[in-house]
RNA sequence: GCCCCCAUCGUCUAAUGGUUAGGACACCAGCUUCUCAAGCUGGAAAUACCGGUUCGAAUCCGGUUGGGGGCACCA
C-alpha cells in the first residue's frame, strides 16, 4: 500500500472540541501507523466566523495533546490564486455558471417549496443565461454567485467503513461553490486542497457524510482521482443527543485548565471508537500507532460518559512523575517559591524534596492536576477544626486526649532525622495495639483538620518534628478545658 | 417533510455463522484499613422488536421501532 497521507482540516470558528481532537487523534495514528504523513490544514475560507484566536486555541491544543504536523501548516486563507484559478477552469469547462438570483428570491422559492412538500433545491434559473447575458450582468455590476452544474442521476459512493451508499443528485440542485472568484466556499476548496496536497484518504467526522458525494463531482469534473473516504460516527452527549454546551461539554483547553492530563484525554478519546487487541484499556499514545487499524473503526456514535475520562485521569496521575507534576501545579495560593524553597502562608519553609513528597501524597486522592494541592492544603495555611472532630467514634475526649499526650511524649524523644514515616508509624503502631482507631484518628485530625487526608506518620514526617509538636499542643489544648 | 447513516450490559466496547456472549467505567457486597483514595475478590447487568435464510444467527437478508446526521452565499 501506498503511504498514506493524511489531514485534519479543522476551521477556526470556534475552539478544538472533543469530535475534533478524536478526528485529529485517528488521523494521526493512522498516518504513523502506516509511516504515513499527517497534516495539518486550516480551512478559514469563511472570512467573518474565522478567527485568529480559534486558530491559536486549536493549534495549542493539538501541541499539548501530542499531535504534530509532518510538514508546514497551510492556511486556506493564503491560496485564493490557486482556487481562483480552478473556479475559472471550471466557468470555462462550463461545469459552473454564475448565478445572478438575489437572496430574496431564493429564500421566497425555498418557502415555497417547502409549504409544498417539496424537497427545497435551486431551479437552475441562471444555467439559461446565454453568455451574452451573462456578460452584460456582470458588466453592470451585478451580485453574483458561483454554482456548480449538478447531474439529473442517481449515484452510488463508497465510504471506507459503510461500503457503498446510495445517493440522488436529483434532490440536491446546483449548489454554491463561491461567492466569486476570490471567495471560494468551503465545498469547493477542501477538494481542491486534498488533490494538491496529495491526500489519500479523508477521515472525518459523519456530519460530512452528505458532502461526500457533492465533492467527488468536483473531482469528477476536474479529472482527478478521489481520495478515499472514511467517515467517523460523532461523538454524542451522555443522553444520546447531540454533545453540546448544555452537557458541560469542553474545549480541549478547558479540559487542560481544568487539570485533565493529555494522557487521559488521548486514551479516552480513542477508545470512543476504536479498540486494541485484547482485553486492555490502558494504552499510550505509541502503542495506539502500533496496533492502529483502520478497519477496527467503529460505525456506531458513542457516548460522551465523563466518569470514564475521570478514571483515566486519577490513572495517569498516578502515573506522572512528581517533578512532572511540580510544573504543572499553580502554587500561587499558598506561599512563594524561592530559591527552590517553598515559603508557605503558615511560616513554613519546604525543601524542593518535601514538596515533592505533599504532591506524592496529594495525587493518590485528586482527579484532576488543581485537586492535588487542594487535598492537602492544610501544610501550607493555618487550619482550624471543631473538638468534636478529634472524637474517634465512641471514645471519649478524656481517652483522645490521654493518646495524645502519648504521641506526643513518644515524638518529643525523637531527633529531627529520626522523624520519618516508617519511624513515627512504628511508634504509634506500639502506641496503639490492636485499637488503633483512638490513636491514629485524633492524631490525623490534630495534622489535618479533616476527615479525610492521608496517614497521619505521612502528615508528621512531612510538618518535621517542631511543627508537629505545635498542632498536637493545639489539639490538646482544645480538648483541655 | 425528504435523503442518508447507525443499533451488544446504564455507558465505552470484544466476539467478522458454532463462546456458559468477554473486558473496562459506573454501581453493589466483601477483604484490606485510623479516614479518604488506591488495591484485591465477588455480584448484578446486554445482543431493540418482528419475520426470513441456515443443521446452527449478536453476526447474513427484509421490515418495524428508536437514535443520529444532512437538506446554506457555514464548515
Amino acid at each position: 500500500m501506498l503511504k498514506p497521507r493524511v489531514r485534519f482540516a479543522p476551521s477556526p470558528t470556534g475552539k478544538l472540541h472533543l469530535g475534533s481532537a478524536r478526528t485529529a487523534l485517528f488521523n494521526f495514528l493512522f498516518a504513523r501507523s502506516q509511516k504515513g504523513v499527517f497534516l495539518l490544514r486550516i480551512d478559514d475560507t469563511d472570512k467573518i466566523r474565522s478567527k485568529k484566536e480559534y486558530e491559536e486555541d486549536i493549534l495549542d491544543s493539538l501541541n499539548w495533546l501530542g499531535l504534530y504536523s509532518d510538514e508546514e501548516i497551510v492556511r486556506q486563507s493564503e491560496r485564493l490564486d490557486l482556487y481562483e484559478k480552478i473556479i475559472k477552469a471550471l466557468l470555462d469547462k462550463g461545469y459552473a455558471y454564475y448565478c445572478f438570483c438575489s437572496k430574496e428570491e431564493l429564500e421566497a422559492r425555498r418557502q415555497e417549496q417547502l409549504t409544498r412538500g417539496e424537497v427545497p433545491r435551486y431551479s437552475g434559473k441562471c444555467r439559461q443565461l446565454t453568455s451574452q447575458e451573462v456578460n452584460q450582468k456582470l458588466a453592470k455590476g451585478e451580485k453574483y454567485v458561483i454554482r456548480l452544474k449538478v447531474p439529473e442521476k442517481k449515484i452510488t459512493y463508497k465510504d471506507f467503513l459503510r461500503g457503498e451508499i446510495p445517493y440522488d443528485f436529483r434532490l440536491l440542485g446546483d449548489f454554491v461553490i463561491a461567492k466569486n472568484e476570490r471567495e471560494p466556499l468551503y465545498l469547493l476548496t477542501s477538494p481542491i486542497d486534498d488533490h494538491y496536497q496529495g491526500i489519500t484518504h479523508v477521515i472525518r467526522g459523519e456530519d460530512h457524510l452528505p458532502n461526500t458525494p457533492k465533492q467527488l463531482l468536483i473531482f469528477k469534473y476536474l479529472e482527478w482521482e478521489p481520495p478515499i473516504f472514511v467517515h467517523l460516527p460523532l461523538i454524542l452527549g451522555p443522553d444520546g443527543s447531540k454533545l453540546s454546551k448544555r452537557h458541560g461539554a469542553k474545549s480541549i483547553s478547558e479540559y487542560r485548565e481544568a487539570g485533565f492530563l493529555p494522557e487521559a484525554l488521548i486514551n479516552f478519546l480513542a477508545l470512543l471508537g476504536w479498540h486494541p487487541e485484547g482485553d486492555r484499556e490502558i494504552i499510550t499514545l505509541e502503542e495506539m500507532i502500533r496496533e492502529f487499524k483502520l478497519e477496527k473503526l467503529n460505525k456506531t456514535p458513542a457516548r460522551f460518559n465523563f466518569s470514564k475520562l475521570i478514571f483515566f485521569n486519577r490513572y495517569y496521575l498516578k502515573q506522572k512523575p512528581n517533578n512532572d507534576l511540580l510544573q504543572l501545579l499553580d502554587f500561587s495560593n499558598y506561599g512563594n517559591w524561592q530559591n527552590d524553597n517553598f515559603l508557605a502562608l503558615n511560616g513554613l519553609n519546604y525543601s524542593r524534596e518535601k514538596i515533592l513528597k505533599i504532591i506524592n501524597l496529594g495525587k493518590e486522592r485528586a482527579s484532576v492536576v488543581n485537586e492535588i494541592l487542594l487535598t492537602v492544603d492544610f501544610f501550607f495555611k493555618d487550619f482550624d477544626y471543631d473538638k468534636n472532630l478529634l472524637l474517634w467514634k465512641n471514645s471519649s475526649f478524656e481517652e483522645i486526649k490521654i493518646n495524645l499526650q502519648a504521641i506526643e511524649n513518644e515524638f518529643r524523644k525523637l531527633k529531627e532525622e529520626e522523624f520519618k514515616s516508617e519511624k513515627l508509624k512504628q511508634i504509634l503502631d506500639n502506641l496503639a495495639g490492636e485499637n488503633k482507631g483512638p490513636v491514629f484518628w485524633p492524631l490525623r485530625v490534630a495534622l489535618s483538620g479533616k476527615e479525610a487526608s492521608p496517614p497521619p506518620f505521612e502528615l508528621a514526617e512531612v510538618f518535621g518534628k517542631e511543627k508537629t509538636l505545635e498542632l498536637i499542643n493545639k489539639a490538646l489544648k482544645k480538648l483541655g478545658d
